[in-house]
DNA sequence: CAAATAGTGTCTCTAAGACAATATCAC
DNA sequence: GTGATATTGTCTTAGAGACACTATTTG
C-alpha cells in the first residue's frame, strides 16, 4: 500500500495553535570555599547559576539559563547546548525533572518548558562561567523546612539574597511538586522550578553511581563524602560512609599530599563488569 | 514604569517554527483472573491499555492513548482528559515519565509528546474502556530481561501477541532510558515509552505509599502484597511483606468473609499525622 | 610536637530473608 | 475432615549508626 506515503505528503498539521518549547536549566556547581587556615579543608558546597533579567518581564529579576527548542533536535540536545553556552562546561550528564506547562506562565504568550537538573563537578572550574558583566552569578543553596510546612530557599551571592517560599503540595510516586508561596527576586515559575530540581538531585543523590558523575576519575573518600553531604545537606560519620560505599569504590595505589595531614588515598569507581 | 505593559502588548512570539505537543498515557489496570477453583484466589495481574490504529501512519499497528495540547491547559490536564476519555475512569494519580522529543519521531511533522503513567486499581471497574468496536484492549504486560542485556517486552491479549526488543542505555540520575531495537507492532516510539513507564512504575511502587493508591480504601494484606508483587513482577514471603508494611497500614475491625478459607482482616493506610 | 585529617575496630540496633508452625473458614 | 489462605514466631544475616581509637603528614 503506497497509501501511507500519499497520506504523509498530504498531512497538514494544521493551523492548530502551538506553543512555543523551551528548556531550562537548573544548573549545580559544587565548589569548595577556602577557608584561610592551610591546613583545614576546603569545604564544598551547592551553588545554583542564575540570571540577572536586562529585559522584560521580570526586569531586574533572577532568573534559570535556558532557550527554545529548534526544529531538528531533542529536548536533551536544546538542554545540553544551552547549559554548555551559559557554564562555558559540558554538563556530564542531565536529568529531565518535568514539564513546566501553567498557561500563564510566562507573560509573554504561551511558552512551556521543560527543566533539567545539571550538576558540574569542582573540578571543571567554570572560569568564563558568571564572568560576563555581572548578569551571571552563582548563587550559594539552602533549602529547608521552614514555618507551617513551607518549604524555604535561600540564594545567597555576596551581597544579594533571594529568599522564596514554596510548599511541597502532592508527592505522586514519590517525585514532589511544588506550588509559590513567595517568588522573591525570581522570575517567573522559577522558584518552584528550582524547589524541585533540589528535591529530585536529593533524592537521586543518595546512590553512590549518580555522584561519581560529580568527581573526578579519581578521588579521596572524604570528597566523595563532602560532595554527598553538601548536596543532601546532612552530616555523616567517615567511618560509616565509608564501610557504605567500599562495594562502590576501588583503591589506587596513588596518595594525596601537601596538605598539613595525613595523606588520603586515591579511590575510583568501580565499574560492574558486563554481564 | 509601566514600560513593561507596553513591552508585553507589542511582544511578538515571532514565527519560529513550534513544535506539536501531545500528551501519551501509559494506562496500567491490575485486573484479577478467576481461577476456576473457587476457593483459590483470584491472582493479580498487570495490564495495558493499546489502541489499534485504523489511519496512516502505522496503520494496524497498537500505539498509547493520547492527545494534543490544547491552549490553556497544563500537560498534566491534558493528561487526565485523555486517560479518563479513554479508560472511563478518572486516574486517581499520574506520573510524568518525560518528554519524548526526537525530531522524526511522529512521520506526520514535528511533534513532542511527555509521556505519563496511570494506574488504575482493580476497584475501578473500567466497564466501558475497551469495548468500543475492539480497537482499543488491555494487554497483559511483560518486562523481563532478554539475551545480551536487552529487555523484551511482551503484551497479550487473547490471540494477540506484540513483542519489542529494546535496550536500557543510559541511567542518568536513576532514570532509565531504553533504545528500541525492535517495535514489534508498536508504533511511533511506544515501546521506548511503555520500557520507561514500566522502568518508573516499578521503582517507584517499591514505596507504600504509592501503591495504597491502586487500592481501595480498605484491603487486606495479602491484597496489598499482590499489588506489589504484580507490578515488581516478584515474589515475597507474606510473614516478611506483613512485618514490612506494618508501620504503615492499621486495623480496622472488619473481615472478609465468603472465601472458601480463613477470613482475613480489613486494613487502611495509616494517615501520618500533619506535624 | 601540634594541628588536622585519614583510617580502623567494635558495639548495638534494626530490617530483611528463610522457614516452620498454628489458626480459621467454606464446603 | 480437607483444602485453601491467614497469621504468628523464630533464627540468621546484612547494614546502618554511634563512638572510641590509632596513623600519618606538614610546619
Amino acid at each position: 500500500m503506497s497509501d501511507e506515503k500519499t497520506f504523509l505528503q498530504q498531512y497538514d498539521q494544521g493551523d492548530y495553535e502551538r506553543p512555543s518549547v523551551t528548556a531550562d536549566i537548573v544548573a549545580f556547581k559544587l565548589s569548595g570555599e577556602d577557608s584561610g587556615n592551610y591546613r583545614r579543608n576546603v569545604q564544598t558546597k551547592l551553588s545554583l547559576l542564575l540570571i540577572k533579567r536586562n529585559g522584560h518581564p521580570y526586569r531586574g529579576c533572577w532568573a534559570l539559563p535556558g532557550g527554545f527548542l529548534n526544529p531538528g533536535e531533542t529536548i536533551e540536545q536544546c538542554a545540553l547546548r544551552e547549559a554548555e553556552e551559559e557554564t562555558a562546561v559540558k554538563p556530564v550528564s542531565l536529568m529531565s525533572i518535568g514539564l513546566f506547562s501553567e498557561p500563564n506562565r510566562d507573560p509573554r504568550g504561551w511558552i512551556i518548558s521543560n527543566a533539567f537538573v545539571s550538576v558540574m563537578g569542582a573540578v571543571d572550574v567554570p572560569q568564563h562561567a558568571g564572568d560576563d558583566a555581572g548578569d551571571a552569578q552563582w548563587f550559594d543553596v539552602l533549602f529547608e523546612p521552614g514555618e507551617n510546612g513551607d518549604d524555604v530557599l535561600t540564594l545567597s551571592c555576596g551581597e544579594i539574597t533571594l529568599r522564596a517560599v514554596v510548599h511541597e503540595d502532592s508527592s505522586a510516586f514519590g517525585m514532589s511538586s511544588f506550588s509559590i508561596k513567595d517568588s522573591g527576586q525570581l522570575a517567573f515559575d522559577h522558584a518552584k522550578i528550582i524547589a524541585k530540581a533540589l528535591s529530585a538531585l536529593r533524592s537521586s543523590a543518595r546512590d553512590f553511581e549518580v555522584i561519581f558523575d560529580f568527581l573526578p576519575e579519581k578521588f579521596t573518600l572524604t570528597e566523595l563524602q563532602n560532595v554527598q553531604e553538601a548536596i543532601l545537606n546532612i552530616s555523616l560519620q567517615p567511618a560509616n560512609f565509608r564501610r557504605k560505599v567500599a562495594g562502590y569504590v576501588e583503591e589506587t595505589d596513588e596518595y594525596t599530599s601537601g596538605a598539613g595531614h595525613r595523606p588520603a588515598k586515591l579511590y575510583k569507581r568501580k565499574r560492574e563488569e558486563v554481564r
